[in-house]
DNA sequence: TGAATTGTTATCGT
DNA sequence: AACGATAACAATTC
């Protein structure tokens, strides 16, 4: 369930090793998880030198180029222009896991695609249930045009997220996982969101008031934010790191006290989605 | 054994 | 036409 957070995490981590270096070999053990094809991608990436390593909501974008040159230019480092040579797309989905040289992940760690690099490095991506996705694009902001409002940046304030509510009668959950308007968001950090900020799941966007919109907004960034300064949620055999899981209010503690008014937290289904509410501090 | 798990996309109905 | 709800899909873990 890696979400915002844990992509954020990786793309931090990975930037520094990545930027500069030249794909060597490009390897799939499951190339149903490669887009468009796997032979295409590879013929894209084999011999490209990575220039950027960022994010755009779920997604890691690595921007490559012709040359090292181009790789190290201020022009292909600066946010936004795309550089010639396209970019790698990597989306883990539910169980995707990236993993840094030494050894060869074991067999059990479900392997599925490898990165070699010029250095000796190699990019490993693991993926239990293989619903992760490599892809290569020429342009990816026009890949990725469908996703909504980045909600760490600076232009998502209160008055876009009201704009984007206005005259919703969805519900708030299945609305905020809904990527095409607010993107990075999956069911663990809106559980978190909705708790943060007094609302409860079922609540109809179109019904929130001014104040309650303010508060939506800024528990949505401030749930990110704290997420990421904690390196993302650790999920047993999914995500090793992370000490998100320490502070989670709602999700996975059903039954269990709230923390604030010390009712049970209730599980409920919402839009198929496992849900969890408080049903004192966020009523209906 | 089957229920639970996810983000994305396609499809159906209003 | 736009929106909302729902199902299907990828495959594995416990």
């Amino acid at each position: 369930m890696p979400e915002l957070p844990e992509v954020e995490t990786y793309v931090r981590y990975f930037r520094s090793l990545l930027k500069g270096r030249r794909i060597v070999r490009f390897v799939s053990h499951w190339p149903k998880q490669i887009e468009p094809d796997f032979a295409t991608v590879e013929r894209a990436v084999t011999g490209k030198w990575v220039a950027r390593l960022h994010r755009r909501a779920k997604y890691i974008v690595a921007d490559l180029a012709e040359t090292r040159r181009g790789a190290l230019s201020a022009r292909s480092a600066a946010s936004g222009a795309p550089t010639g040579a396209g970019h790698l797309l990597i989306h883990l989905r539910m169980s995707g896991r990236l993993e840094w040289s030494g050894l060869r992940p074991a067999a059990s760690s479900h392997l599925r695609a490898a990165l070699h690099l010029d250095d000796g490095h190699t990019l490993w991506f693991c993926d239990a249930r293989k619903f992760g996705r490599i892809g290569f694009t020429r342009d990816y902001r026009a890949t990725l045009c469908h996703l909504g409002a980045e909600p760490l940046d600076r232009g998502f304030t209160a008055d876009r997220l009201s704009r984007l509510l206005r005259g919703r009668e969805r519900r708030l959950k299945p609305l905020l996982l809904d990527q095409t308007l607010v993107a990075g968001l999956g069911n663990i950090y809106v559980d978190e969101t909705l708790f943060q900020a007094g609302l409860h799941p079922l609540t109809r966007a179109c019904d929130l008031k001014k104040a309650e919109v303010r508060a939506l907004h800024r528990a949505i960034r401030a749930v990110l934010r704290k997420a990421v300064a904690l390196g993302g949620t650790s999920f047993d055999w999914v995500y090793p790191g992370g000490e998100m899981k320490e502070h989670l209010r709602v999700y996975g503690r059903a039954g269990r006290p709230c923390t604030n008014c010390g009712t049970p937290i209730a599980a409920l289904r919402v839009g198929q989605r496992g849900t969890h509410v408080c049903p004192r501090c966020q009523p209906l």
